[in-house]
DNA sequence: CACTTTACGTACCATCGGTATGTTGAGGGT
DNA sequence: ACCCTCAACATACCGATGGTACGTAAAGTG
């Protein structure tokens, strides 16, 4: 006896994101067929293209997720470490959150590896700007309005300490000889409170 | 009639690398198919996997030819900016240089952007450390010899620092609003100039 | 209780990367 | 000059893939 309820739909659906999202991170886009996904959940192909157009399509969903969650935490780190006396507590305190994520191996797999492949070049930054970029790229702005850092700098600052934290994040996740957490957020801080 | 001497297959192997370089940088290895690149040429699959096992052998030859490039470029011009008074100068050619291949199209789409996807984490990061990151590494082991940085940081710094380039390349790409070639590299100068 | 809509399943398709098997001419030994 | 090997391709085919068209049964709705 099958049950179709509005409540059973939303398990589906959920469940579709949740078990695309495990194997992306596990195998990648590409070796991650349908029937795969499908597979995992005892449902055939049917089920998923009814919920998803395209297999992209599912794919963002995941993508989306994980950058919602990043976006949500780094905020609340941000706010949560406000502080008075020192100019650079609530921008780190989001830079850590972000440098977690991006040791992450979903958040690896899924947003920076596939996702730039998947999504093209164009794509990729698009969606980024959203939720990705603009965080750090507020960071930076607070920075230059408290005169640290040079106005004209803002941008290519906000790019390039995103892209160094993406970096950190696979050398951690590598278990880089002479890399810890520890040694590079201090590297990452020490960097940040030189800058001019 | 077909003329098949030796200099002829020289030319066809070089003339798949040449085709499948255009089109995967026109339109991403997953988008590209073995068959486009035949077309390109008037060839047919046969020729290819005579000369490439698989369409990521293929890929790998591309992307081996450009870091060779780059990594050439970068030595020769730290190897030329050498200077007894300025410590920074052969590391800051060198990722000068860097920089303009972060910005090209075909080394973003084939090196850093399909790289990882295609080869997998592990895998990019294996060639990569032979061609791409030994450079900067070199560079700021170079800058903690000469007592500039911290010797501890060395390893995360020098992550961080070609990440940023990554990254700097990316958004001169895009033009970005507030960045050009100029701004960048003054950013990325004052940075590694004010690191410890 | 009839009717529509949702939530799937089934059958099928073009295209994909890859393989197995030709075919044809170049080049080297004799 | 001839033969024979092997490189340099072409041809035919394969299973798997993402996607579509269509069917169907249950849930929801007036």
């Amino acid at each position: 006896m099958v049950k179709r309820t509005r409540a059973d739909a939303k398990k589906t659906r959920e469940q579709l994101v949740e078990s695309a999202t495990r194997l992306f991170e596990a195998k990648g886009y590409a070796e991650t067929s349908i029937n795969d996904i499908c597979l995992d959940l005892g449902i055939t192909k049917g089920a998923l293209f009814h919920y998803f157009r395209t297999k992209q399509d599912l794919f963002l969903e995941a993508w989306t997720r994980l950058q919602v969650a990043m976006d949500a935490e780094a905020r609340e780190a941000a706010i949560a470490a406000r502080s008075l006396t020192d100019p650079y507590a609530a921008f780190l305190a989001g830079c850590r959150v972000y440098l977690t994520f991006a040791t992450r191996r979903d958040y690896q797999k899924i947003v920076l590896i596939d996702g730039p492949a998947v999504f093209g070049q164009t794509g990729w930054y698009e969606r980024d700007h959203d939720l990705g970029a603009q965080n750090v790229h507020a960071g930076v702005r607070y920075l230059a309005k408290k005169g640290i850092v040079a106005a004209a700098r803002v941008d290519a600052l906000a790019v390039m300490l995103q892209s160094a934290l993406n970096g950190a994040g696979f050398a951690l996740a590598r278990q880089e000889p002479g890399i810890d957490s520890e040694r590079v957020y201090d590297a990452f801080e020490a960097m940040v409170k030189s800058l001019r």
